[in-house]
DNA sequence: CATGAATGAGACTTCATTCAT
DNA sequence: CATGAATGAAGTCTCATTCAT
């Protein structure tokens, strides 16, 4: 008679053991994508990834689809909360404005393969994974469209531009950004890949946290030279 | 009896008429990746879009991929050779960032299905593809700078942000919108789609040509609101 | 509750179980390969025949021409073994030499598809096969090559026609009686052929088996009437 | 009006240059199904080869079979001929065997891109060339065959073994030699094949002219040494 | 629950053959 | 007769998914 673990005793593991390992099937994924793409990216490299066997993946995932899917929600409710939780800590429009800009850099900052498959592979993929995406995005834009229209309330910020699509452009400006800056990192896109030859073109190697800056100042002022203010 | 070309009388077809199949069968590529996206589709789903037979298109392309990368070379090519123009006929550095902005958006609103291709299915795909990519947007990215840059040597613009930076955040701008309009639109995105049941993330229905005074006026004067001009 | 080895606890199969089926997957692509020759054989008909799914065909085996390879590495093994077996069982050289030859055709007459197989169909196919093929039947040709060796050092035999050449020779013999006799068989050669119209070509239905005799009086004596020994 | 060759003026092509095009194309497969083996070689090669279009091929040849199979009839009737030949202008059963021997392996020697094609490429293939093989080599067995029925009958040669098999047996060294010698050669075999590591197999660089004498020798007294003759 | 061997639908691609010029 | 662009049937191989152990 062998000896098992507590749980293995019990007949059957606590929802904890399974989340844990859905969770580690979720991170597996997260790398796979990320290295070879979604399409590429084959069930049984996730599964050696994660440790698990190939059939394992299935009694977490109804499919391949799901799985992408389900990375998604879980990356996007991460993201979402944390902007949400700067948002929320911040008092002026501006301040709100600037707290949504730095936290999400900061997250780029720090988990980059995250960002990787957010910001490039997520977005490619079935058709079905278009409306997700529409739908999570919104919940961010929707976030910052609420900043902008504050501060047109308040009477801080014109409303040259609407609201909505205010919160498109400044969105905007931070995914290419941080599409820039994963690209130009070393190792960044899929590996193998041959450097780009040209170096001018703001897209390697910059800081990424100056971002927040840049669109800070964009933002505030635009590009605009104000000599007499 | 007809006087005929040297080529039409040994009956071979022209060159002209090579050119015009193998733009027949990009178009119906564009068509096709704009539908279904460059994984899904089939190879004969494109040969029979383009009226041609599966092996026909292997005469003028060397395989799927080559089809992908020819497709994003010849429209690249002509979105940087439109937006050259545009910039090439402006004179002031804000006239010229007008124009390269005006006449992108007006590139969207009239070659929807070309602007579906380079701004969603083209980004997705193998490796190699993101080394093309990186090329020629860097090409449109670097004509962009260049005006940045120059306004800022003349002192219109103030260089708190790096002009191939300012660069990016422009194009980061314009791109958002662009996706934002063409998801929007009936029928864009993929066919089959369920429509967002969220409207006011600014995503649908907007006139896109319209994002060209949305991105002048953040550029010019950021969201702020100047009381004393 | 019966014991089990630990594979078939854990529900794998068993090293012998994959061995098993690898095998049965070659015994088909032999009775494929002899029936229908290497290139126009399907890798799906040896699926069916193996009764296996053509995917199947894929784990054990890299591609079609890893099929090839290693169903001729196979029967090249068993051959070479037995006829090793044979020689080594013998003293003489004349006798080493008859052990040769009568395993050799004993071989054919009991396993004629195999030796359709390697007489016939493995010649063929691909430019990488020649050199598996080279160095395999080289081990044949080197053991009959040291038998004769042998002989002419002891002074048996001639030294009059170089031992490696000698050995081709006696090899060519054995080949070509095979190959009348594989083909002369009914059903010989492939299916819904035709059978030759002249029938004095000493091509069908003899007795392999006395090939035996043939090539050691050959060998032995000549052609030669000695009237006077 | 241009002034065209006289067989242009006249319409029509003389049947010599018909029957020239149609060797052209033949030679042209010779070297091609050499270098590349039949199943390997496309038709587009040969016509290449040949200097003409594809589907040239077709004015002259009915499939790629047919082509296979006219180029296997036209080198064995070339090969027959000088066979007979050779033996008619000899007289006694021993020197005709010898003119066989030696008229074939001089063949060898001195074409050896159409031995190529017929000791090793044209004997693969589809099913229903096996007939024409056999048939063809049937008729140069059997001419074989007579030069030793008629030895055998004037008693200079032992009927031990039936002169068909005889035949067969003689057929199989010669084959063989021929087989060793056009894979030892550099060049031999389809291009870019690594030279096998073994060199003591008596498969590299030997004169193929000797082998005549080693036929003969073996033919005339088997291996033996005759001590008291 | 976990495993991973097996499945088999389906994709890309090749190439012998045709036929309008 | 000659051409060679076009055809489209067919084959190899991949990989998401299943299910017996």
């Amino acid at each position: 008679m062998t000896v098992h673990s507590p749980e293995a005793r019990a007949g059957r593991p606590t929802g904890d053991d399974r989340a844990a390992k859905r969770d580690r099937i979720l991170d597996a994924a997260e790398r796979v994508f990320a290295q070879r793409g979604f399409f590429t990216a084959k069930v049984s490299d996730i599964a050696k990834e994660a440790g698990v066997a190939d059939g394992t993946i299935y009694l977490y995932f109804k499919s391949k689809d799901d799985l992408l899917i389900s990375l998604f929600e879980s990356r996007m409710e991460r993201v979402n909360g944390l902007l949400a939780a700067a948002v929320a800590g911040a008092t002026t429009p501006r301040a709100k404005l600037m707290a949504f800009v730095t936290a999400y850099v900061g997250m780029i900052a720090e988990q980059p393969t995250a960002a990787e498959v957010l910001t490039i592979e997520l977005r490619q993929s079935t058709k079905f994974m278009r409306e997700y995406s529409a739908q999570r995005f919104g919940e961010l834009l929707r976030l910052l469209a609420g900043v902008i229209a504050e501060g047109q309330a308040a009477g801080v910020w014109s409303d040259t531009v609407p609201a909505p699509h205010a919160a498109r452009m400044i969105w905007g400006m931070l995914d290419e950004l941080a599409l820039a800056w994963l690209l130009g990192r070393d190792g960044g896109g899929r590996r193998g890949r041959k450097p780009p030859p040209s170096a001018d073109d703001g897209g390697r190697k910059f800081d990424i946290v100056r971002a927040a800056d840049w669109v800070g100042a964009l933002v505030t002022q635009g590009l605009e030279r104000r000599s007499n203010v």
